[in-house]
DNA sequence: ATGGCCTTGGCTCAAGGA
């Protein structure tokens, strides 16, 4: 089974570049982020002709999540709320959660806040957002023990994430209070990433600025991941990032990443 | 040192992204 996570900064604008990419890579489940658009004006259409079912969650202009399923899924919901007491409701007003069931395991999609710039408001929303997201996935876990939590994390895990490390802690994605946050919503509560399972040396990246020729110069972040509860984490055969997309014409600034895991 | 680009909305500039 194959699952990829893959932040497409408006399916609109993506969708031939997304739809050319799932033919040619023909994924299990595909976990979009920041699609841009309300439910109603996804366009389903080309991913059923291609052979999927489409899970939907999404807003005006910012944000939105949507489960991509070669097979149906089960029990998708969205939000926090479903799954977890939501103490302060700002933290759910925005479309960033999207949650399903395949067979035995729950896959779980996530746009993690961006964070703005470091002390900002937004940045506050982004460390009580991953407060919330530890709440949640620890509820999950106790009625799936087969849990997969893939999305942009907007964080950069360690150095190895980041094509230049010096002066991180000023940096948004890479201060010690996200690492910290996102370390007690997903490591600590026994999810390990993938993508480290078969990789350990840094230069590997999925996410490059449009600006200042970034890509070109592989000035990445690698801050697109796979979490995987200890029976999945087992199962793990392979994880890669597909940087082909962000080489052609009008990309995406992220890249896919994809995880396999053995049937 | 700074900004550098792209998307959306709704109107040509502002805001958000990371």
């Amino acid at each position: 089974m194959k699952i990829a996570t893959w932040n497409v900064n408006s399916i609109r604008t993506r969708l031939d570049l997304v739809t050319q990419w799932l033919q040619a890579t023909a994924v299990d489940v595909l976990c979009l982020q920041e699609t841009k658009v309300t439910d109603a004006d996804f366009p389903q259409a080309p991913f059923v002709e291609l052979g999927y079912h489409c899970y939907v969650y999404g807003q005006k202009s910012y944000n939105g999540v949507a489960l991509i399923s070669r097979a149906p899924l089960d029990r998708v919901n969205t939000g926090f709320a479903p799954v977890v007491d939501v103490a302060e409701p700002d933290l759910d007003q925005q479309k960033r959660v999207i949650q399903g069931v395949l067979g035995e395991v729950c896959l779980v999609n996530l746009y993690v806040p961006n964070g703005s710039a470091v002390g900002s408001e937004k940045y506050d929303y982004k460390l009580r957002w991953l407060k919330q997201l530890r709440l949640y996935l620890q509820a999950l876990l106790s009625s799936y023990p087969n849990l997969l939590v893939c999305g942009d994390f907007n964080v950069a895990l360690d150095d190895r994430d980041i094509h230049d490390p010096s002066g991180r802690e000023q940096m948004v994605m890479a201060t010690d209070a996200e690492r910290t946050a996102l370390t007690h919503a997903l490591l600590e509560l026994g999810l390990a990433d993938g993508f480290r399972k078969f990789h350990l040396d840094g230069g590997h990246f999925s996410w490059w600025d449009y600006r200042a020729a970034a890509f070109r110069r592989n000035l990445g972040w690698r801050i697109d991941h796979h979490y995987l509860s200890a029976p999945l984490y087992e199962r793990a055969i392979a994880c890669t990032i597909d940087v082909a997309p962000r080489q052609l014409p009008q990309p995406s600034d992220h890249t896919p990443v994809i995880i396999e895991l053995e049937d």
